[in-house]
DNA sequence: CCTACCGATCGGTAGG
DNA sequence: CCTACCGATCGGTAGG
Protein backbone atom coordinates (compact mmCIF):
# COMPACT_ATOMS: atom_id res chain seq x y z
CA UNK A 1 0.00 0.00 0.00
CA UNK A 2 3.01 2.55 0.57
CA UNK A 3 4.60 1.71 -2.21
CA UNK A 4 1.62 2.12 -4.00
CA UNK A 5 0.85 5.38 -2.87
CA UNK A 6 4.16 6.70 -3.36
CA UNK A 7 4.08 5.97 -7.32
CA UNK A 8 0.82 7.87 -7.69
CA UNK A 9 1.82 10.64 -4.97
CA UNK A 10 1.18 13.35 -7.56
CA UNK A 11 -2.42 12.62 -8.44
CA UNK A 12 -5.78 12.31 -6.21
CA UNK A 13 -6.26 8.38 -4.92
CA UNK A 14 -7.70 6.27 -7.58
CA UNK A 15 -7.17 8.37 -10.39
CA UNK A 16 -3.67 7.40 -12.65
CA UNK A 17 -4.32 10.23 -14.98
CA UNK A 18 -6.58 8.53 -16.65
CA UNK A 19 -4.25 6.36 -18.78
CA UNK A 20 -5.88 3.39 -18.02
CA UNK A 21 -8.85 4.92 -18.74
CA UNK A 22 -7.60 5.80 -22.43
CA UNK A 23 -6.21 2.63 -23.30
CA UNK A 24 -9.31 1.39 -22.24
CA UNK A 25 -11.05 3.30 -24.65
CA UNK A 26 -8.94 3.12 -27.47
CA UNK A 27 -8.60 -0.77 -27.00
CA UNK A 28 -12.40 -0.94 -26.92
CA UNK A 29 -12.17 1.15 -30.49
CA UNK A 30 -9.88 -0.98 -31.70
CA UNK A 31 -11.94 -4.10 -31.04
CA UNK A 32 -14.79 -2.83 -32.76
CA UNK A 33 -13.23 -1.75 -35.82
CA UNK A 34 -10.77 -4.71 -36.66
CA UNK A 35 -11.71 -7.11 -33.76
CA UNK A 36 -10.05 -8.50 -30.49
CA UNK A 37 -7.51 -10.24 -32.41
CA UNK A 38 -6.89 -7.96 -35.33
CA UNK A 39 -6.08 -5.94 -32.96
CA UNK A 40 -2.28 -5.58 -31.89
CA UNK A 41 -1.16 -4.45 -28.55
CA UNK A 42 0.82 -2.25 -30.56
CA UNK A 43 -2.36 -0.70 -32.15
CA UNK A 44 -3.36 -0.06 -28.91
CA UNK A 45 -0.61 1.70 -27.32
CA UNK A 46 0.13 4.15 -30.61
CA UNK A 47 -3.39 5.24 -30.37
CA UNK A 48 -2.88 6.93 -26.68
CA UNK A 49 0.91 7.44 -27.80
CA UNK A 50 2.97 4.91 -25.94
CA UNK A 51 5.35 2.74 -26.83
CA UNK A 52 4.70 -1.00 -27.55
CA UNK A 53 5.67 -2.20 -24.01
CA UNK A 54 3.68 0.51 -21.95
CA UNK A 55 -0.19 -0.64 -22.42
CA UNK A 56 1.11 -3.51 -19.51
CA UNK A 57 2.53 -1.38 -17.36
CA UNK A 58 -1.84 -1.20 -16.75
CA UNK A 59 -3.04 -4.13 -17.77
CA UNK A 60 -1.71 -7.73 -17.28
CA UNK A 61 -2.12 -9.13 -20.81
CA UNK A 62 -4.40 -8.18 -23.41
CA UNK A 63 -6.96 -10.56 -22.15
CA UNK A 64 -7.45 -8.52 -19.47
CA UNK A 65 -7.86 -5.44 -21.38
CA UNK A 66 -10.87 -7.03 -23.37
CA UNK A 67 -12.73 -8.40 -19.71
CA UNK A 68 -12.09 -5.16 -18.35
CA UNK A 69 -13.71 -3.44 -21.78
CA UNK A 70 -16.53 -5.84 -22.05
CA UNK A 71 -17.45 -5.70 -18.14
CA UNK A 72 -17.67 -1.82 -18.40
CA UNK A 73 -19.95 -2.63 -21.71
CA UNK A 74 -22.48 -4.87 -19.54
CA UNK A 75 -22.84 -2.45 -16.76
CA UNK A 76 -23.10 0.58 -19.02
CA UNK A 77 -26.26 -1.19 -20.25
CA UNK A 78 -27.23 -2.93 -17.22
CA UNK A 79 -27.47 0.28 -15.08
CA UNK A 80 -29.08 2.57 -17.94
CA UNK A 81 -31.48 0.41 -18.68
CA UNK A 82 -32.62 -0.51 -15.13
CA UNK A 83 -32.90 2.92 -14.42
CA UNK A 84 -34.97 3.96 -17.47
CA UNK A 85 -37.62 0.97 -16.26
CA UNK A 86 -37.55 1.85 -12.79
CA UNK A 87 -41.28 3.18 -11.57
CA UNK A 88 -42.66 1.93 -14.55
CA UNK A 89 -45.47 0.28 -13.94
CA UNK A 90 -47.23 -0.87 -17.73
CA UNK A 91 -45.56 -3.30 -19.11
CA UNK A 92 -45.70 -1.90 -22.57
CA UNK A 93 -44.81 1.53 -21.40
CA UNK A 94 -42.09 -0.29 -20.26
CA UNK A 95 -41.02 -2.10 -23.35
CA UNK A 96 -40.97 1.37 -25.42
CA UNK A 97 -38.62 2.92 -22.32
CA UNK A 98 -36.21 -0.10 -22.12
CA UNK A 99 -36.03 -0.46 -25.88
CA UNK A 100 -34.95 3.25 -25.85
CA UNK A 101 -32.68 2.65 -23.69
CA UNK A 102 -30.45 -0.53 -25.02
CA UNK A 103 -30.34 1.09 -28.15
CA UNK A 104 -28.66 4.32 -26.88
CA UNK A 105 -26.49 2.84 -24.41
CA UNK A 106 -25.72 -0.04 -27.25
CA UNK A 107 -25.12 2.60 -29.78
CA UNK A 108 -24.25 6.16 -27.90
CA UNK A 109 -20.91 7.46 -28.39
CA UNK A 110 -20.23 6.75 -24.47
CA UNK A 111 -20.99 3.11 -24.60
CA UNK A 112 -20.55 1.56 -28.44
CA UNK A 113 -17.29 0.36 -28.56
CA UNK A 114 -17.44 -1.16 -25.17
CA UNK A 115 -21.38 -2.84 -26.24
CA UNK A 116 -19.62 -4.12 -29.22
CA UNK A 117 -16.89 -6.18 -27.70
CA UNK A 118 -19.85 -7.84 -24.70
CA UNK A 119 -21.70 -9.15 -28.20
CA UNK A 120 -19.06 -9.89 -30.64
CA UNK A 121 -15.68 -11.08 -28.81
CA UNK A 122 -17.28 -13.35 -26.29
CA UNK A 123 -15.42 -16.36 -28.23
CA UNK A 124 -11.86 -15.09 -27.55
CA UNK A 125 -12.12 -15.08 -23.74
CA UNK A 126 -10.57 -17.51 -21.39
CA UNK A 127 -12.97 -19.58 -19.38
CA UNK A 128 -12.60 -17.80 -16.21
CA UNK A 129 -13.55 -14.39 -17.76
CA UNK A 130 -16.25 -15.92 -19.94
CA UNK A 131 -18.06 -17.16 -16.60
CA UNK A 132 -18.08 -13.72 -15.35
CA UNK A 133 -19.38 -11.91 -18.46
CA UNK A 134 -21.76 -14.72 -18.92
CA UNK A 135 -23.45 -14.20 -15.24
CA UNK A 136 -23.31 -10.11 -15.42
CA UNK A 137 -25.34 -10.69 -19.56
CA UNK A 138 -27.73 -13.06 -17.14
CA UNK A 139 -28.37 -10.58 -14.35
CA UNK A 140 -29.07 -7.83 -17.16
CA UNK A 141 -31.49 -10.02 -19.39
CA UNK A 142 -33.54 -11.19 -16.39
CA UNK A 143 -34.99 -7.44 -16.23
CA UNK A 144 -36.02 -8.47 -19.99
CA UNK A 145 -37.36 -11.79 -19.07
CA UNK A 146 -39.49 -10.25 -16.20
CA UNK A 147 -40.67 -7.84 -18.63
CA UNK A 148 -41.85 -10.12 -21.18
CA UNK A 149 -43.66 -12.77 -18.33
CA UNK A 150 -45.91 -9.53 -17.48
CA UNK A 151 -46.13 -8.53 -21.14
CA UNK A 152 -47.94 -12.10 -22.15
CA UNK A 153 -49.81 -12.03 -18.92
CA UNK A 154 -51.26 -8.94 -20.36
CA UNK A 155 -51.91 -10.35 -23.35
CA UNK A 156 -49.65 -8.41 -25.74
CA UNK A 157 -47.41 -11.35 -26.27
CA UNK A 158 -47.96 -15.27 -27.74
CA UNK A 159 -45.78 -18.27 -27.41
CA UNK A 160 -42.41 -19.68 -26.18
CA UNK A 161 -40.91 -16.58 -23.90
CA UNK A 162 -37.25 -17.29 -23.89
CA UNK A 163 -37.43 -17.55 -27.59
CA UNK A 164 -38.89 -14.42 -27.66
CA UNK A 165 -36.83 -12.55 -25.71
CA UNK A 166 -33.80 -14.06 -27.47
CA UNK A 167 -35.32 -12.74 -31.19
CA UNK A 168 -36.08 -9.30 -29.41
CA UNK A 169 -32.59 -8.76 -28.12
CA UNK A 170 -31.29 -10.35 -31.23
CA UNK A 171 -32.91 -7.44 -33.55
CA UNK A 172 -31.43 -4.87 -31.19
CA UNK A 173 -28.07 -6.71 -30.93
CA UNK A 174 -28.06 -7.00 -34.17
CA UNK A 175 -28.18 -3.19 -35.10
CA UNK A 176 -24.23 -3.21 -34.10
CA UNK A 177 -23.64 -4.65 -37.48
CA UNK A 178 -25.14 -2.55 -40.10
CA UNK A 179 -25.91 0.99 -37.93
CA UNK A 180 -24.21 4.31 -39.61
CA UNK A 181 -23.71 6.68 -36.51
CA UNK A 182 -24.12 9.21 -39.69
CA UNK A 183 -27.68 7.56 -41.37
CA UNK A 184 -30.69 8.72 -40.37
CA UNK A 185 -32.24 6.34 -38.23
CA UNK A 186 -30.98 7.17 -34.25
CA UNK A 187 -31.12 4.79 -31.47
CA UNK A 188 -34.37 5.84 -30.63
CA UNK A 189 -36.16 5.68 -33.95
CA UNK A 190 -34.91 2.12 -34.53
CA UNK A 191 -36.00 1.29 -30.73
CA UNK A 192 -39.59 2.77 -31.42
CA UNK A 193 -39.60 1.19 -34.73
CA UNK A 194 -38.95 -2.81 -32.69
CA UNK A 195 -41.40 -1.84 -30.56
CA UNK A 196 -44.04 -1.07 -33.25
CA UNK A 197 -43.64 -4.45 -34.37
CA UNK A 198 -43.72 -6.36 -31.50
CA UNK A 199 -46.72 -4.27 -29.59
CA UNK A 200 -48.58 -3.20 -32.75
CA UNK A 201 -48.02 0.64 -31.98
CA UNK A 202 -46.38 2.66 -30.04
CA UNK A 203 -47.31 3.34 -26.03
CA UNK B 1 -7.59 -25.38 -71.37
CA UNK B 2 -5.22 -28.29 -72.68
CA UNK B 3 -2.42 -27.45 -69.70
CA UNK B 4 -5.38 -27.74 -66.82
CA UNK B 5 -7.12 -30.88 -68.58
CA UNK B 6 -3.93 -32.84 -68.11
CA UNK B 7 -3.49 -32.25 -64.61
CA UNK B 8 -6.98 -33.51 -63.86
CA UNK B 9 -6.56 -36.01 -66.55
CA UNK B 10 -7.02 -39.07 -63.16
CA UNK B 11 -10.36 -37.73 -62.11
CA UNK B 12 -13.80 -36.08 -64.19
CA UNK B 13 -14.02 -33.02 -64.90
CA UNK B 14 -14.43 -29.86 -62.30
CA UNK B 15 -13.44 -33.24 -59.33
CA UNK B 16 -10.45 -32.65 -58.27
CA UNK B 17 -10.99 -35.38 -55.46
CA UNK B 18 -12.99 -32.97 -53.53
CA UNK B 19 -9.51 -31.67 -51.65
CA UNK B 20 -10.81 -28.38 -52.25
CA UNK B 21 -14.43 -28.96 -51.13
CA UNK B 22 -13.06 -31.02 -47.81
CA UNK B 23 -10.86 -27.56 -47.00
CA UNK B 24 -13.70 -25.00 -47.42
CA UNK B 25 -15.63 -27.20 -45.20
CA UNK B 26 -13.24 -27.57 -42.23
CA UNK B 27 -12.28 -23.92 -43.03
CA UNK B 28 -15.92 -22.76 -42.67
CA UNK B 29 -16.10 -24.53 -39.45
CA UNK B 30 -13.05 -23.14 -37.95
CA UNK B 31 -13.90 -19.43 -38.53
CA UNK B 32 -17.54 -20.24 -37.17
CA UNK B 33 -15.68 -21.88 -34.24
CA UNK B 34 -12.41 -19.38 -33.51
CA UNK B 35 -12.90 -16.51 -35.93
CA UNK B 36 -10.62 -15.71 -39.14
CA UNK B 37 -8.21 -14.12 -37.57
CA UNK B 38 -7.99 -16.56 -34.59
CA UNK B 39 -7.62 -19.68 -37.51
CA UNK B 40 -4.13 -20.46 -38.86
CA UNK B 41 -3.90 -22.31 -42.12
CA UNK B 42 -2.17 -24.51 -40.33
CA UNK B 43 -5.34 -25.82 -38.22
CA UNK B 44 -7.28 -26.07 -41.34
CA UNK B 45 -4.33 -28.08 -43.17
CA UNK B 46 -4.70 -30.49 -40.14
CA UNK B 47 -8.53 -30.56 -39.92
CA UNK B 48 -7.87 -32.13 -43.48
CA UNK B 49 -5.07 -34.40 -42.90
CA UNK B 50 -2.41 -32.15 -45.08
CA UNK B 51 0.69 -30.37 -44.25
CA UNK B 52 0.73 -26.89 -43.70
CA UNK B 53 2.15 -25.49 -46.64
CA UNK B 54 -0.95 -27.97 -48.41
CA UNK B 55 -3.50 -25.63 -48.59
CA UNK B 56 -1.96 -23.22 -50.59
CA UNK B 57 -1.91 -25.70 -53.23
CA UNK B 58 -5.85 -25.21 -53.53
CA UNK B 59 -6.33 -21.99 -52.44
CA UNK B 60 -4.42 -18.79 -52.91
CA UNK B 61 -4.28 -17.27 -50.03
CA UNK B 62 -6.81 -17.40 -46.49
CA UNK B 63 -8.47 -14.82 -47.90
CA UNK B 64 -9.58 -16.80 -50.93
CA UNK B 65 -10.67 -19.28 -48.42
CA UNK B 66 -13.02 -16.75 -46.69
CA UNK B 67 -14.28 -15.33 -49.91
CA UNK B 68 -15.08 -18.69 -51.04
CA UNK B 69 -16.88 -19.48 -47.85
CA UNK B 70 -18.81 -16.95 -47.90
CA UNK B 71 -19.74 -16.51 -51.24
CA UNK B 72 -21.11 -20.21 -51.05
CA UNK B 73 -23.04 -19.34 -47.83
CA UNK B 74 -24.69 -16.27 -49.60
CA UNK B 75 -25.67 -18.77 -52.51
CA UNK B 76 -27.40 -21.87 -50.08
CA UNK B 77 -29.30 -19.46 -48.22
CA UNK B 78 -30.60 -17.17 -51.59
CA UNK B 79 -31.21 -20.44 -53.47
CA UNK B 80 -33.33 -22.22 -51.15
CA UNK B 81 -34.89 -19.08 -49.90
CA UNK B 82 -36.21 -18.28 -53.44
CA UNK B 83 -37.21 -21.76 -54.24
CA UNK B 84 -39.40 -21.94 -51.15
CA UNK B 85 -40.81 -18.58 -51.37
CA UNK B 86 -41.54 -19.19 -55.11
CA UNK B 87 -45.29 -19.28 -56.26
CA UNK B 88 -46.74 -18.42 -52.98
CA UNK B 89 -49.07 -15.28 -53.29
CA UNK B 90 -49.96 -14.08 -49.94
CA UNK B 91 -47.10 -12.09 -48.24
CA UNK B 92 -48.14 -13.67 -44.79
CA UNK B 93 -48.24 -17.39 -45.72
CA UNK B 94 -44.59 -16.21 -47.80
CA UNK B 95 -43.11 -14.45 -44.84
CA UNK B 96 -43.58 -17.68 -42.39
CA UNK B 97 -42.15 -19.83 -45.54
CA UNK B 98 -38.89 -18.04 -45.93
CA UNK B 99 -38.64 -17.21 -42.40
CA UNK B 100 -38.48 -20.84 -41.85
CA UNK B 101 -36.27 -21.24 -44.54
CA UNK B 102 -33.57 -18.46 -43.80
CA UNK B 103 -33.32 -20.45 -40.21
CA UNK B 104 -32.87 -23.94 -41.65
CA UNK B 105 -30.48 -22.95 -44.16
CA UNK B 106 -28.43 -20.79 -41.52
CA UNK B 107 -28.79 -23.08 -38.95
CA UNK B 108 -28.46 -26.89 -41.04
CA UNK B 109 -26.05 -29.07 -40.65
CA UNK B 110 -25.57 -28.03 -44.48
CA UNK B 111 -24.95 -24.21 -44.50
CA UNK B 112 -24.43 -23.06 -40.97
CA UNK B 113 -20.84 -23.23 -40.78
CA UNK B 114 -20.59 -21.00 -44.23
CA UNK B 115 -23.72 -18.79 -43.15
CA UNK B 116 -21.98 -17.84 -39.79
CA UNK B 117 -18.60 -16.66 -42.17
CA UNK B 118 -20.91 -14.61 -44.07
CA UNK B 119 -22.58 -12.95 -40.94
CA UNK B 120 -19.68 -12.49 -38.66
CA UNK B 121 -16.53 -12.04 -41.05
CA UNK B 122 -17.14 -9.19 -43.40
CA UNK B 123 -14.50 -7.49 -41.20
CA UNK B 124 -11.59 -9.29 -42.53
CA UNK B 125 -12.59 -9.12 -46.36
CA UNK B 126 -10.29 -7.08 -48.54
CA UNK B 127 -12.18 -4.02 -50.29
CA UNK B 128 -12.74 -6.07 -53.64
CA UNK B 129 -13.73 -9.32 -51.78
CA UNK B 130 -15.88 -6.96 -49.85
CA UNK B 131 -17.56 -5.42 -53.08
CA UNK B 132 -19.18 -8.93 -54.34
CA UNK B 133 -19.83 -9.86 -50.62
CA UNK B 134 -21.99 -7.32 -50.46
CA UNK B 135 -23.47 -7.12 -54.01
CA UNK B 136 -24.65 -10.59 -53.23
CA UNK B 137 -25.91 -10.07 -49.73
CA UNK B 138 -28.03 -6.66 -51.53
CA UNK B 139 -29.49 -9.65 -54.69
CA UNK B 140 -30.73 -11.55 -51.45
CA UNK B 141 -32.06 -9.01 -48.98
CA UNK B 142 -34.46 -7.47 -52.09
CA UNK B 143 -36.37 -10.76 -51.63
CA UNK B 144 -37.13 -9.63 -48.17
CA UNK B 145 -37.94 -5.94 -49.40
CA UNK B 146 -40.59 -7.36 -51.87
CA UNK B 147 -41.93 -9.18 -49.32
CA UNK B 148 -42.36 -6.36 -46.76
CA UNK B 149 -43.69 -4.29 -48.91
CA UNK B 150 -46.48 -6.61 -50.13
CA UNK B 151 -46.82 -6.81 -46.44
CA UNK B 152 -47.45 -3.05 -45.37
CA UNK B 153 -49.61 -2.62 -48.75
CA UNK B 154 -51.91 -5.27 -46.83
CA UNK B 155 -51.68 -3.49 -43.95
CA UNK B 156 -49.66 -5.73 -41.68
CA UNK B 157 -46.69 -3.68 -40.79
CA UNK B 158 -46.27 0.02 -40.19
CA UNK B 159 -43.61 2.32 -40.28
CA UNK B 160 -40.09 2.06 -41.71
CA UNK B 161 -39.81 -0.79 -44.31
CA UNK B 162 -35.68 -0.50 -44.62
CA UNK B 163 -35.46 -0.10 -40.36
CA UNK B 164 -38.04 -2.99 -40.07
CA UNK B 165 -36.09 -5.31 -42.43
CA UNK B 166 -33.19 -5.06 -41.03
CA UNK B 167 -34.85 -5.52 -37.29
CA UNK B 168 -36.50 -8.85 -38.72
CA UNK B 169 -33.17 -9.95 -40.25
CA UNK B 170 -31.15 -9.11 -37.60
CA UNK B 171 -34.13 -11.36 -35.20
CA UNK B 172 -32.75 -14.51 -37.29
CA UNK B 173 -28.95 -13.59 -38.13
CA UNK B 174 -28.75 -13.36 -34.09
CA UNK B 175 -29.52 -17.16 -33.59
CA UNK B 176 -26.18 -17.89 -35.04
CA UNK B 177 -24.82 -16.52 -31.69
CA UNK B 178 -26.64 -18.56 -29.23
CA UNK B 179 -28.16 -21.21 -30.99
CA UNK B 180 -27.73 -24.60 -29.26
CA UNK B 181 -27.84 -27.62 -31.70
CA UNK B 182 -28.43 -30.33 -28.86
CA UNK B 183 -31.45 -27.39 -27.67
CA UNK B 184 -35.21 -27.90 -27.86
CA UNK B 185 -35.85 -25.38 -30.17
CA UNK B 186 -34.72 -26.09 -34.31
CA UNK B 187 -34.64 -23.82 -36.82
CA UNK B 188 -38.45 -24.11 -37.95
CA UNK B 189 -39.87 -23.23 -34.39
CA UNK B 190 -37.55 -20.46 -33.77
CA UNK B 191 -38.95 -19.12 -37.27
CA UNK B 192 -42.44 -19.87 -36.60
CA UNK B 193 -42.08 -17.30 -33.23
CA UNK B 194 -41.00 -15.18 -35.16
CA UNK B 195 -43.78 -14.97 -37.55
CA UNK B 196 -45.88 -15.25 -34.48
CA UNK B 197 -43.97 -12.37 -33.06
CA UNK B 198 -44.44 -9.86 -36.42
CA UNK B 199 -47.69 -11.04 -37.74
CA UNK B 200 -49.33 -11.81 -34.67
CA UNK B 201 -50.32 -15.51 -35.48
CA UNK B 202 -49.42 -18.30 -37.76
CA UNK B 203 -50.65 -18.20 -41.28
C1' DC C 1 6.44 4.63 -18.92
C1' DC C 2 10.60 3.61 -22.31
C1' DT C 3 14.38 0.66 -24.38
C1' DA C 4 15.66 -3.38 -26.07
C1' DC C 5 14.63 -7.72 -26.71
C1' DC C 6 12.88 -12.80 -26.81
C1' DG C 7 10.41 -16.90 -28.19
C1' DA C 8 6.64 -18.32 -30.66
C1' DT C 9 3.67 -18.20 -34.36
C1' DC C 10 2.00 -17.21 -38.79
C1' DG C 11 0.98 -16.71 -43.93
C1' DG C 12 3.11 -17.91 -47.67
C1' DT C 13 6.81 -19.83 -51.09
C1' DA C 14 10.52 -22.61 -53.75
C1' DG C 15 11.48 -26.73 -55.40
C1' DG C 16 10.52 -31.08 -55.97
C1' DC D 1 0.76 -32.50 -52.05
C1' DC D 2 5.25 -32.56 -48.96
C1' DT D 3 9.78 -30.64 -47.18
C1' DA D 4 12.10 -27.03 -45.60
C1' DC D 5 12.19 -22.59 -44.95
C1' DC D 6 11.73 -17.24 -44.77
C1' DG D 7 10.40 -12.68 -43.25
C1' DA D 8 7.26 -10.42 -40.54
C1' DT D 9 4.58 -9.86 -36.67
C1' DC D 10 3.04 -10.44 -32.12
C1' DG D 11 2.28 -10.73 -26.91
C1' DG D 12 4.90 -10.13 -23.34
C1' DT D 13 9.15 -9.15 -20.19
C1' DA D 14 13.59 -7.37 -17.79
C1' DG D 15 15.64 -3.62 -16.27
C1' DG D 16 15.77 0.86 -15.69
Amino acid sequence: MKARAAAAAARPAGDDGNRRGDILAAAGRLFREKGFKATTTRDIAAAVGMRSGSPFYHFKSKHDMLLAVMLDGIRTIHDSVEAAAAGIADPRQRFAVMARAHMQALLGPGGRDFAAAVLHETRALEPAAAAEVGARKGAYELLWSELLGELQAAGALRGDLALTRLLILGALNWTTQWWDPAGEAGPAAIADQLTLLVLGDLP
